[in-house]
RNA sequence: GGUGGAGUAGCGAAGCGGUCAAACGCAGCAGACUGUAAAUCUGCCCUCUUAGAGUUCGAUGGUUCGAAUCCAUCCUCCACCA
């Protein structure tokens, strides 16, 4: 479709929903020649290899690359396992820690199971920056280093705050964006993609694509979404996100709780709803006329449908208003096998898993968060004789059924 | 190399000889209200079968009737001056 699209139509369409998009008459021009030349642009996007689970977060540049591919575009997908085998040897985040050789193979495993979610195998390579990271040679590196100064670094943002601010900066940190900056080099990326916290990373790939004799790539961003706290962009770390690999339970369960002020970014960057439709829909709701569960409902199914399947996403919805609107079972209870010995509740909901400890459990007792078989417990010493079939509650989503064995 | 500072529960941060399992805030969990939204209110939030007890305050020793608090050594981090 992409190559008999005029070339105006393709720039919109590909900058939609961008924050720094630079720029467009570059691309222009890289389309222009591509086109000429019967072939498609190189359209570059790292990952980091220590965290295996793609989420939602990851799915807004995702998207955009789809929509490259669609347009005949291929895509350079970058596994940096160079840098992750070394992690951050100044110890500030501990989501970096180094990776072993065999981590990062099943990492990148996981990775490509998950991204052909979105991408486009066939317009997709991946590649590993170990490939020609891992041949360099010391002097290599030193000649590397010298085409970038200290304060090209500094002005990176949160370099400059933190050098004002007194607190450290690592060599190495200066080293990594140079690392990715040289990727683009290798991969000859005619665009690269990131999130707004990438964009110094990505514009020193265009700076040294200059210095080193090639075309200096595009780059465009696209904005961290946050997660499920409303505040916090969406991590692994934070514990806040919706991974694409998830059971649409759950899946569906996340993104109702989702904040109402989000839904419009998630069905913009996720669902990539064209912005008037999502401004149409906000004003039906916000003048009363739609319900604002009904859509996040509508959120959640059209996620996992796309992720997973549209019978998946119609049972995660109808079971969520049983179990949650109508305070019903699930469909599924994990099980418990216990004997059929008389014991204290206590150690009853630690055996099926419903608590960590014992004083977790009383603490849930006493708050009237247990109910047995329907039946709310509050007595923390309560002895109960386990029975077969016997349903026990934890609040509003833990559930346990007892089997005898 | 020199000087100064810091290490307290998931995080941030009080405490500076007993009344400290350790204020407070955030996060988390539960209950009420709801739409498993937001906001709000209430309770909980080291472990242990309650009362009560047991392990905690970077590590190890020590001084004390008694230490997170004092002393010594060590480890780790940070800043400043070179």
């Amino acid at each position: 479709m992409g190559l008999f699209m005029n070339i105006e139509e393709q720039l919109d369409l590909l900058s939609a929903r961008s924050v720094d998009f630079i720029n467009r008459d570059d691309l222009k021009k890289k389309l222009e020649k591509a086109a000429a030349e019967g072939r498609g642009l190189r359209i570059k996007y790292g990952a980091d290899p220590s965290a295996p689970d793609i989420h939602l977060g990851h799915v807004v540049g995702l998207n955009k690359l789809r929509e490259f591919q669609d347009a005949g575009h291929t895509v350079v997908f970058i596994i940096g396992d160079f840098t992750g085998m070394i992690g951050d040897p100044s110890g500030k985040s501990q989501t970096r820690k180094p990776l072993t050789k065999e981590q990062v193979t099943a990492n990148a495993q996981s990775y490509q199971e998950q991204i052909f979610k979105i991408l486009d195998k066939e317009k997709t390579e991946i590649r590993f920056n170990s490939e020609w990271c891992g041949e360099m040679k010391f002097d290599d590196v030193i000649r590397l280093s010298a085409h970038v100064t200290v304060a090209q670094m500094l002005a990176r943002d949160d370099f400059s705050k933190r050098y004002a601010a007194n607190q450290p900066i690592s060599i190495v940190e200066f080293l990594y964006p140079l690392v990715q900056a040289y990727d683009s080099v290798m991969v000859e990326a005619d665009l690269e993609l990131g999130g707004t916290d990438q964009l110094f990373n990505l514009l020193l790939g265009r700076e040294l694509q200059k210095v080193m004799g090639q075309a200096p790539q595009c780059v465009m961003t696209l904005p961290l979404i946050e997660g499920l706290d409303g505040v916090q962009k969406m991590s692994k770390s934070l514990n806040n996100y919706v991974g694409v690999d998830e059971a649409p339970r759950d899946m569906y369960g996340k993104l109702m709780s989702v904040p109402d002020v989000l839904m419009w970014k998630y069905f913009e960057f996720i669902l990539c709803w064209p912005a008037d439709k999502v401004a149409e829909t906000k004003a039906k709701v916000e003048s009363g006329e739609l319900h604002p569960r009904a859509i996040k409902d509508m959120l959640g199914r059209e996620v996992v449908a796309r992720f997973i399947g549209e019978a998946e996403a119609k049972n995660a919805s109808e079971e969520f208003t049983r179990v949650f609107a109508q305070k019903e079972l699930p469909d599924e209870i994990p099980e418990v096998v216990l004997p059929a010995e008389e014991l204290g509740l206590l150690s009853l909901m630690v055996q099926a898993g419903l608590c960590k400890s014992n004083g977790e459990a009383r603490r849930l007792i006493k708050q009237g968060a247990v109910k047995i078989n329907d039946e709310k417990i509050t007595d923390d010493r309560a002895q109960i004789l386990p029975a077969d079939g016997m349903i026990i509650r934890s609040g509003k989503r833990g559930f346990a059924q007892v089997k005898i064995g």
